[in-house]
This record gives C-alpha cells, structure tokens and sequence, in this order.
DNA sequence: ATCCGTTTCATACACTTGTTTGAATTGGCA
DNA sequence: TGCCAATTCAAACAAGTGTATGAAACGGAT
C-alpha cells in the first residue's frame, strides 16, 4: 500500500505540474487531488522539488514507452526516415487526443531548464539529434558544413515543436478547429516532411531554383527597419 | 517624482517576471530591486496581477517600437520580403546582444496564455500574421488550399521562434558557441529564408523534384512505431 | 507660513506556503 | 495474540505571501 500512495501521488502530481508550473503547483493541491495526507510527500519523495524532479522523470519515461523511438526498415530511403522521425516528434509533442500534459511539462523545461531537466535531457533529448543528423547526413551532400546541418536540424524541429509550443496561439490564429482532419498528427508529419525535404533541396542542389536564390541572396538592402 | 517610481518598478518588473514567472516573482523582490516601498505596487498598480498585465504590454511596447514591423520598397520581391519578415521575427525574438528578457516574457504567454496575453495578442501576433500571409499569397498559387497556407506559415514562424524557445537547449546542443557567426541573426534570417523557399517551392511546383516527393508521398508503411 | 492633495513609509494583517512532529493506525510475522 | 516496523494522519510550525492601514513626508498654490 506504500507503494500505492507514491505511485498515485506521482501520478497526480504530473498533470497539475504541467499545468501550473512548480512555483504554481502546492503540496496541499496534489495531496488533496490524489486523496493522501500532506504529509505523504514529503515522507515518500523527501520534498517539493524532490517530487517535481521524479514527476518530470516519471512522465519522460512514461511518453518515451508510449511514444518509442521511430525505426525503419533497413531499405527505407532517407525521405521514409525522415517521414517517420517527424511523426514520432510529432506525436510526442501533441500526443494522441489531446494534447498531452506531458509535452506540457516538458515544454516548460524547455523554456526554462531545471535540475529535472539535465537529468533526462540526455537520454531524450540527444538520441533524437543523433538519429535526425544520422538522416540528413544521407540527404546533404558530404561536404555540408557542420552548422548548416545543424540548422537544418533545428529547421525542421522547430516546425514541429512549435505546435506544441504555441498551441494556444495557433488555436486563436486558425480559429478553433484544432483536432480537424488538415491538423491531424499525420497530415502535419506530411507537410512537415515535404516542405523539410524541398527546403533541404535547397542546400543540397544550389542549382535547381535559380530565380529565387538569386532573389533572396542579398536582400538586405532594401531593410527599411534596420535599427542603427 | 510619482510617474518615477512608477516607471522604476514598471522597468524593474520586466526582466523579474521574465526571469521567475508569475507566481516565482514577489512583490517585495520587485519593490527590493527598484528601491521602492512594498505598498507602491499596490498604491500605483493596484496589485500584483495588474502590475503583471501592464509589464508584459510594457515590455511589448518597447520590444514593438525597438524592432518595428518589417518593411519594403514597392518592387521588393516576394523572397525579399520574406527575408524581411524573417529578419524581424528573429531580431524580436533573440534580441540585439543577449537574448532579450521581453521575449522571455512572451515565450511564457505563448505557453501559458494570460490576460496580459489576450490584451496584446491581437496587435502583436495579428499583424505579423497578416502581413506573412499577404507574402505568401505571391508565393503560392492561387488555389492553394488554406490550410496548405496557414500551415507553411506555421513553418516558417516556427522555425525562428525556436532559436527562442529553446535557447539554452540549442545552446547544449551545438555547445556552446552562442553568439558564433554562423549564428547571427543574419546568417540565421539567411538561412531560414532560403529553407522555406526552396520548401514553399515544394508545394508551388509540385513537378520539381519527382525523386523525393515520390518518396515521402506514401511512406508510413515503413513504421515500425506506429501504435494505433 | 500655511494648507491640502499626493505620494511614501513602516507596520500589521490575514492567509498560504513547505515542512515537521509525535501520536495513531496499519499489516505482516512470530 | 502480541509485537514491530512501516505508513498515515491531524495538528502545528516558522517563514513568506499579497494586501491594507494610518501616520509621516513631500511640494506646489494660496
């Protein structure tokens, strides 16, 4: 029954958490919701922060067991894996239904890194950068430079994180229907993947578009705000 | 003297909220820090959630009138004005220098959207939308389906805004290096405006490059991850 | 110099915070 | 049954929270 009690206040505690950071989360509220004692946390988890850290931990495992990382067939061509690996991401930001408590919480380590955070970002965040660099290795030419790959990574990242990030934003822009069919996890995963490999075309063929890379090749003349 | 120590506690607050969040502030450390007594918050704002609405819409004015919105001679093309547009959102998110606390502010009402929030979105978000969409309407062709437009769209805001959200993760990531070259708003602005070209023009000429959108059109049959 | 509205200040108030304490309760084992 | 460690509980703790109060200080107009 010990156990119990731990594993029930870990549970609670996520979503309250995610929802009212750890400055706007009290002890008294996550012990009302999980109907235990105030006590139960600091006798089980030893504190507040305590708590918060392996609630963090806790749901990292939890969306990494539901959510594995994205695999593919030995044959599959680069533009597959690319497909696959956004869709992953894709899914553990928005989750499936709604969008996930979870991702919340990570959401908020993102913006503001705590202990919680070092600890795991090892183990999700990094696999993730190594498994996307290992598919654009494929898709840039040898010779690429080290911090073009780089932010052709966080390119195609930032695409997807972005609705978790400012999901509430992009409701207000678009005007409420969110779980609509054009916003469903594998229509985004698709336009994100076909606009990633057309810009990533971009830099690998210089040559194919001519007419707009000359465009916006020295743009900066006609900045009418540039500030100083 | 009055509108001094108002102005004092209004610039004071910013960089604090930003820092710690709503409930992670006190008054008193923002009294403390602005040399002022703690009964002025309440004397000159009101209290704590008024000083808040008004610090964010604050710090929204000076970030507006720092970095005003993006502008362009008449014959600009379409991809200079892209590159404008880019430019600006980066320049508002990163800031000159170090990134820039109002963004901070910002990042925290995209996640978590207040009242402060609601009360500026539609001057500070609106416009930038409006003004990329009208950008993309000469990029695309006309029967471009919306949501095809909203969601480029998301694209390419998102990847800017990442720099941002994710600024001490980017930071771990490539190690370090911050404010490197290669990372100037400039070469940032650079490059993101000739990923989302190249990937509008992915979805504007769909015979362009048959090798890889025939690739990624149907390839979920590959995932090995997919949990129903 | 005197007055009066405005602004400051020290102080106090009620309340919530995370944490502690020591007694009560539980549940398995001899 | 009786014991003991583990667990729960109500109550209390000190510290910190936002806010209110009423007296003091200020500063220009009379």
């Amino acid at each position: 029954m010990a156990d119990d009690t731990r594993l029930r206040i870990l549970r609670v505690a996520g979503p309250i958490f995610a929802e009212n950071g750890y400055e706007g989360t009290t002890i008294r509220e996550i012990c009302a919701a999980a109907d235990v004692n105030v006590a139960s946390v600091n006798y089980h988890f030893g504190g507040k922060e305590t708590l918060y850290v392996e609630t963090v931990a806790h749901a990292y495992g939890e969306r990494l067991q539901r959510v594995p990382p994205a695999a593919w067939s030995p044959e599959a061509t680069p533009a597959e894996q690319l497909h696959a690996f956004v869709t992953t991401i894709l899914k553990r930001c928005l989750g499936e239904g709604d969008v996930g408590w979870e991702s919340r919480l990570l959401m908020r380590e993102m913006l503001e890194p705590t202990d919680a955070c070092r600890m795991v970002i090892g183990e999700y965040v990094r696999p993730q950068w190594n498994q996307l660099a290992q598919i654009l290795d494929r898709l840039l030419p040898a010779d690429t430079e080290e911090h073009v790959r780089q932010q052709i990574a966080f390119s195609i990242v930032g695409q997807c994180v972005y609705y978790r990030m400012a999901n509430e934003l992009v409701l207000m822009l678009i005007g409420g229907d969110w779980q609509s069919d054009p916003y469903s996890i594998e229509r985004l995963a698709q336009h994100i993947t076909q606009f990633s490999l057309a810009g990533i075309h971009g830099f690998a063929d210089p040559g194919k578009q001519p007419n707009l890379r000359q465009a916006d090749r020295v743009p900066h003349a006609v900045m009418a705000n540039d500030i100083h």
